[in-house]
DNA sequence: GTGTCATCGATGTCGTGTCACTGAATATTC
DNA sequence: GAATATTCAGTGACACGACATCGATGACAC
């Protein structure tokens, strides 16, 4: 199957590599989580007025195809949204199944103090990585997601801001 | 504070690793969880039986600061492998605050079929990256989570292994 | 058209993960 | 040694995140 010949080493750094993504992973929620208390919102939710806001209307799945944060459709993240009237949802006439999201006022409003929440996290990691350690990264972490779920929904974020 | 003129690709390649670094969290969460399963253990669980596999004797706080997966004190994660019955949970008599964690017989048994739960996530991300791939990977997300709980608690198991 | 299948959004369930807090036990300071 | 501070394990509360399932709706083959 794998041509390698999968040595101890290669296993060995593979292993630790997950532990450091979880740890990478855990260190960052909690740092952007903690500014974004300030404004209201938990790291999911904010992922989503990003989304909406660079993609426009979405559909339920179209949204969550596009969210790193969640693999099934982001029913009862997308319900906090609305209660909070961040962000409205309305059935769509074409397919009657679908429910069409956008951004409300008040989401646009809270996305604009989003930037400055993000900072303290970005700042923190500029201290370590340098632009082209940030490049590597970004490079080894794409081979790794490439065709999953979050990498796809990655590409298609990336596609909404280009086309 | 910051001395980088933090150009704009600068903050852009990191926000995209934040990204990533999610996405390949989330990927090797479902594919571990989902190898795991067949085991009878969640992810959390895993990591919990193989620090105390590691470590030998811990108390409750001991391990938390090993645990990448949960930055509290983990007694609740404990208490489900107390209840079936692979970890032992007594109380200590140097520090009567205290509880003493180790490894139950069941939990060793179960231990061992965890270094074949997890080949197919090595295979997969063998596939991706090769050796000095790992190598890098390794070494930049080291450089992100130095001196963050989770980093440190890699070093501290990473320090149950050689000491 | 009709039967079959796929997709949509919603929901139930379970296991975390985080924070705040509690009461008990121990360290520390003076 | 007494007052204070710190650490420990546990718990309540809340929001995910993953999986399974459901009923409704649409797509498709024939």
């Amino acid at each position: 199957m794998n041509s390698s010949p999968e040595s101890p080493e290669h296993a060995g750094w593979l292993a630790e590599a997950r532990l450091l993504i979880l740890a990478a992973q855990r260190e960052g929620s909690r740092q952007l989580g903690a500014s974004l208390r300030e404004v209201g919102l938990t790291t999911a939710q904010a992922e989503v007025l990003e989304v909406l806001h660079a993609a426009g209307e979405l559909t339920l799945a179209e949204l969550g195809r596009r969210l790193v944060c969640e693999a099934g459709s982001p029913s009862r993240l997308v319900d906090s949204l609305v209660r909070a009237e961040l962000v409205t949802r309305t059935p769509s006439a074409q397919d009657r199944r679908t429910v069409l999201l956008a951004l409300a006022p008040e989401g646009a409003a809270r996305l604009a103090r989003l930037g400055a929440a993000g900072a303290p996290l970005t700042a923190f990691m500029a201290e370590r990585l340098d632009p082209e350690q940030a490049r590597t990264l970004v490079d080894l972490l794409g081979r790794l997601v490439r065709d999953t779920p979050g990498g796809l929904a990655i590409a298609r974020r990336a596609a909404d801001h280009t086309g």
